[in-house]
DNA sequence: GAATGTGAATTTATTCACAGCA
DNA sequence: TGCTGTGAATAAATTCACATTC
């Protein structure tokens, strides 16, 4: 590919940009200038063709016979993931996930602002986290047109996932981290992520138990 | 595959299993005694073909013409996956999440015991945290070995990551799961989860900002 | 008749290997 | 020479399609 924009990006390359960004990051940090698609393959643990392909669908930002320009990467990986604005996230369920979410601050950090955090229980509205305090589910439709919510990080009850996200979905949010343990469906244009705990530990005791480990490194 | 045992199941397999765990615990709950690929499926929006090559790697579990057996396939998968015993699980790092997933009622439900929470700073360590108090990070390796850890919870801060990851492969816990923003690699033996929260919400301006979105369900 | 279990076909992802350029 | 960018080769995962069994 010579030119500059994206054609089919599997599915699997836009994580793995993320891995790159941020060791990226830390070079820079560290005052590194260059670096060979051999070099991060080794700090990734990762296959160094693998690394340069992901790279060429969005543009061929290396110079051959020398790597590529630590500060050119992060900028076209920056610009790729849309890092280079900030994003209005909220979170919807504030018990004890929701409310560590919302205080966490690496979010702050890559550009995600927490602007709200909603929950129905009457013990619960009014409280205050970190920086605001908690609103009522009720609002939530007017709010997410309001204030142009991007993302919606959703820690309610398993129970009330689905009808969280249609909420959602009609209100305009066409992101959505779901962090209650049930798969959720969207409507095409709305694209959720699972983050299911419960499911990871169980990958794990599987492993323990003998399913195939993550073998030796070649 | 006629026997009983696993050959070869592929790595996407796994967590396909713990979705079908779920649903099929929400039927049994509801009192539905049976259920074929093609309703179960429909459910979790998925191929019913990949759904019953899944259950094949672990034996013929259903009835030709009839379907699965509820109560039948909830076991098997159970014992497949290890769920059929208990696990200690400790979570290292009593920050903001650390301490959220300590107090997480969900872990007991499946079998999973917090047995033990760390941390390496002063003001927090004796500090309660729902059952038990934190303890001092100096004293992960001795309490891994007396207490028979299987999971840790890796909740520190980046730069600890991978220091407390090798501490704990020393100590002969076997599964991690790192909830810390870099990837950490391990002696083999060990398996690590990567849950990277930043990571996620990046996918997902990616695809806000117009990478192909998860296309319409055909 | 209905639905499983599974080879074969297809699609997707990864890795190889090398031509081409600095 | 050294390292990228990329077709070709390989490997992995998914889906099809059907013979088989209840």
């Amino acid at each position: 590919m010579s030119k500059d924009e994206k054609r089919h990006v599997p599915a699997a390359t836009v994580p793995r940009l993320t891995l790159y960004l941020r060791k990226l990051r830390e070079l820079q940090a560290r005052g590194v200038e260059r670096v060979s698609s051999q070099e991060l393959a080794a700090m990734i643990d990762l296959n160094a063709a693998q690394i340069r392909k992901d790279l060429s669908y969005f543009g061929g930002f290396g110079t051959r016979g020398v790597g590529y320009e630590v500060s050119r990467l992060i900028a076209e990986i920056t610009r790729s993931l849309g890092l280079d604005r900030d994003w209005n996230v909220i979170i919807v369920g504030a018990g004890l996930l929701g409310t560590a979410l919302a205080r966490y601050r690496g979010f702050a950090e890559q550009g995600f602002r927490v602007v709200g955090v909603f929950d129905s229980s009457p013990t619960v509205i009014g409280a205050s986290f970190g920086v605001g305090r908690v609103r009522a589910v009720e609002d939530l439709e007017a709010f997410c047109v309001q204030e142009q919510v991007d993302i919606a990080l959703v820690t309610v009850p398993a129970a009330e996932a689905q009808s969280t996200v249609d909420r959602l979905a009609r209100a305009g949010v066409r992101a959505v981290v779901n962090f209650a343990p049930v798969k959720v469906t969207a409507p095409s244009g709305v694209t959720v992520r699972p983050v299911d705990l419960s499911s990871e530990l169980m990958v794990l005791t599987y492993r323990l138990v003998g399913g195939e480990g993550q073998g030796p490194r070649p």
